[in-house]
DNA sequence: TCCCGCGCAAGAGCACTGCTCTCGCTTTGG
DNA sequence: CCAAAGCGAGAGCAGTGCTCTTGCGCGGGA
């Protein structure tokens, strides 16, 4: 990114990085919980107080592997939703499937990162104005997909009205996002992009252990319902956009 | 429950009840991650030696309080269910949402509470045997419910048709629970409870800061929509049921 | 009624944690 | 070339979960 100055800002730079990437296998070995400063710098064959060089605290430590873990889930989204070749390419349906599968498919193989982002909110919280822009890459994402079907006029919108705060708030999301689409639209996008955390977040925690066996096939089925709910249709429309 | 035998069993209840109330205290004030077993000795005015006595662990400790908090959202969840008056106690769209908001209310004044249960699982986890009857009531609560609009006629079944794997995971969980639902609406009502809970923790964690201001006007709405999901119909049908 | 045993609290102690402070060494930029 | 800034090492503090040993006192059987 940043140009590097001299041979110290370099070593500055690798050093954050070892110590980013300890602290992950320490993360994915045992959780957040047991994430321990002094263990890390024991691996790395230093004494805990110099880490302290390159993390002010522990949460800061962790706050820099949240951020990773959303730019790493957002990453993936964004890759699914522009990998799609052929005829898949242009239907939507399809390109929603696969932005949400890769976020479940990334949720299972990272889950103790999943944990970080998604689960419980760790120390005393309130997160910091980093992160924010990261957390929103799936969602941007999902917007996205949206965003080109209306375009091709392969959205429907839902017929039921929506309470006008509702519709208020999702018409002053989508100008804050400068995004074009209805509000209902935008609302129901907002619930959908919960749910489908929803629906990963049991399967990452275990809570459909002993509930639901063929999980990829029921994750698919209730993703495709979600892609209905926003407006997605499965069969092309004939229908001007705008 | 069970008869107090003497003196000792009750003083041991009561030390029981005293330990797991500051727990839950000290729970609710600083999260699960600050919960410490000497802090809560400290305060009952024991030695942290004692405790051990009571619980073997810290972890059993959290354990107990995981049961009381799945019960505590379930026993919420029932009452809600039963507890609507007059021409609503006949419309099952109304006890969804009833039940749906009674989740949403009881997580957002625990969060603490909520966000251990439903939250990142803590330690090495793998949840102890007891925890899964009490995790399972609200789920049965919503399963009672469209049981109820099953029973009335008042259940759309989906038209689309679902994969056989998924179906087939749904007949195995009613037949486990000895419930009599089509296939097709046990594994969207199983879908809808993991999303449900999608938008409880999106709101619990403080994801939709920023995002969604009128709250319960947009969590009323997408749990209307997933009442449709599932089948629940708004205006009765004459439909006759079986 | 006595009295022995068991349940219990207390305290010391171990290994670990996050974090601070000081002390020297090395690199760097004016 | 030299002061200043960056850096690692070590000691140390307060706190944690958990274990072990030592006694005290209550309760139920004789």
């Amino acid at each position: 990114m940043t140009a590097i100055r001299g041979a110290r800002e370099r070593a500055r730079n690798e050093i954050t990085a070892a110590i980013k990437d300890e602290a992950r296998r320490q993360l994915a070995a045992e959780g957040a919980a047991k994430l321990s400063l002094r263990a890390v710098a024991r691996e790395l064959g230093m004494v805990s107080s110099a880490l302290y060089r390159y993390f002010p605290s522990r949460d800061d430590l962790l706050t820099a592997l949240i951020v990773d873990a959303y730019n790493a889930v957002g990453e993936a989204a964004e890759t699914a939703r522009s990998a799609l070749t052929g005829a898949d390419a242009r239907r939507p349906v399809a390109r929603w499937t696969a932005v949400c599968s890769a976020v479940r498919t990334w949720a299972l193989a990272h889950p103790h990162e999943y944990a970080l982002i998604y689960g419980s909110p760790v120390p005393g919280y309130t997160a910091p104005r980093t992160t924010t822009e990261p957390a929103a890459r799936v969602g941007l994402a999902l917007i996205g997909v949206v965003r080109e079907a209306y375009a091709a006029g392969a959205l429907k919108e839902p017929a039921e009205p929506l309470p006008d705060a509702v519709v208020g708030d999702a018409l002053a999301l989508g100008a804050e996002l400068g995004v074009e689409l209805p509000g209902a639209v935008l609302a129901r996008l907002v619930g959908a992009w919960a749910q489908l955390f929803g629906l990963v977040s049991f399967e990452v925690f275990g809570q459909f252990n002993r509930v639901i066996e063929a999980r990829s096939e029921f994750f698919e089925q209730s993703v495709l319902q979600l892609a209905h709910s926003v407006g997605l249709t499965t069969h092309r429309e004939r229908r001007t956009a705008r």
